[in-house]
DNA sequence: TGCTCCGCGTGACATAAGTCATCGGCGGGC
DNA sequence: GCCCGCCGATGACTTATGTCACGCGGAGCA
């Protein structure tokens, strides 16, 4: 995987311009802003491309503005002196990353890498804090997705100290049936889009505890295993086991 | 514990007036605002007393406002279906605690209870949502303290994802003793203001992990316990051991 | 003074989690 | 077609975590 980075300077391009304006109306916390206000920050904002694997910035690097993802996955991730990964989230176009390091004049508090081939838009910080300023609105808009943030982060630390690796794969089995499954005679029908690893990773634990427990829950009868795809044959059954264990 | 909470109606009496406007000052996030303005805010603001234990709020109760430590220390903490309790902040005078939860809409997303007496102001969303859009400055400041509390929260993540009860039993000691502990001859001294039960919900395990950590700590030499008093006796070597096991 | 409740320490287990090593398959590149 | 590297499965262990049960001792109370 070769570095294939590619940054632009500030939009010289007119068409990749009127670009970054229509990936930044898409962005919840700029949903309020009129057109010639998108217009002038998609001016300011510098669109970057990463390919897969390759990494946004690090943990501990010093801030220096926010992001906002264009086209592709990114994933937010702290990685342990053993070389373990824990991923925080993930997020898909429209989403703001790093809106909050900005304003507290802190480091980034954890890894960003792209999980697939990306377009980001960078805001620098004091664009971002005039934006803020000028718009009071724009800041209600960030303390509302950093409040979903800030719950899914509450929810990983109840499942990291309430819950087993067994259970969290199952709640994640069950929540990618519900969001993206595909309905066939046998049950719910769900395509894992990533391997072992990084499964282990957004569950924090080791890849071998995932093989084995999705063995297992094979072996139980609850799934079916062909490669990446998994038949979830007793849906139901599935999602009771999630209250089932304390 | 009786439950003897009482409440103010929005201060009819003018020295309770003036006493909460004096702790609004001290709030971090109400810093830039002036006096007329927190005279203002400490009009529409209702003290509410808890003592010690009390519940002030439950996890997924409707967020109706967020609230301001007067005097006291109040614990965010969530609890597990098995009755364990995980802590996630533990916040004195001038912190301000559920800013969040007040802007998604959504309902408290952790409990909240009081650790010893305590005087809280609460703040009604809307009157605070009116001064967020009155006065930005205000948003910023809150989009501060709220950064601080995602690191927390990702701090404790990083935590329970890739340490022990062990090293982050040694972590809690090491911080304690750096921030209120008292030299002696033979190390530094510090108090655990709570029993074993308290420690483990912070840590997120139980009482008897706790206990036996403890103990083992002292038959290593790093500590010596009398009571609720530790001894630290190798306050580097202790450190030492927060680098050594990955 | 005696009793009871609470907090603490511990032993004995059961089980979950994580490490190390090995094996087999599949697919891409040469 | 062949080789190599990534990926997944799995066995054999070691260690950490959590549960249950029990005993001790001090603080507070009748």
């Amino acid at each position: 995987m070769g570095r294939i980075a590619i940054a632009y300077n500030g939009g010289t391009m007119p068409d990749l311009k009127t670009d970054s304006a229509q990936t930044l109306a898409q962005v919840p916390i700029f949903a309020s802003l009129t057109e010639s206000e998108l217009a002038f920050l998609a001016q300011r904002a510098v669109a970057r491309n990463f390919s897969a694997g390759e990494q946004v910035f690090g943990e501990g690097d010093p801030c220096t503005g926010m992001y906002v993802v264009s086209s592709g996955t990114i994933r937010i991730y702290k990685t342990s002196a053993g070389g373990r990964e824990q991923v925080l989230s993930m997020d898909g176009p429209g989403s703001s990353v790093a809106e909050l390091p900005v304003f507290d004049g802190g480091a980034y508090p954890a890894s960003v890498a792209a999980m697939a081939d990306c377009r980001l838009l960078f805001i620098s910080k004091n664009d971002f804090h005039a934006l803020c300023l000028a718009h009071p609105e724009v800041s209600l808009k960030v303390l509302r997705v950093v409040g979903a943030r800030l719950r899914r982060l509450v929810g990983i630390i109840e499942e990291l100290s309430f819950t087993t690796v067994r259970h969290r794969l199952i709640g994640l089995l069950v929540r990618l049936a519900q969001r993206e499954g595909t309905k066939t005679e046998t049950g719910v029908e769900i395509t894992l889009q990533v391997n072992n690893q990084e499964l282990a990773a957004q569950l924090g634990t080791v890849r071998e505890l995932v093989s084995r427990n999705l063995s297992r829950l094979q072996a139980e009868g609850f799934i079916r295993i062909e490669g990446r795809t998994v038949h979830v044959l007793r849906p139901k059954d599935l999602e009771g086991e999630l209250e089932a264990a304390g």
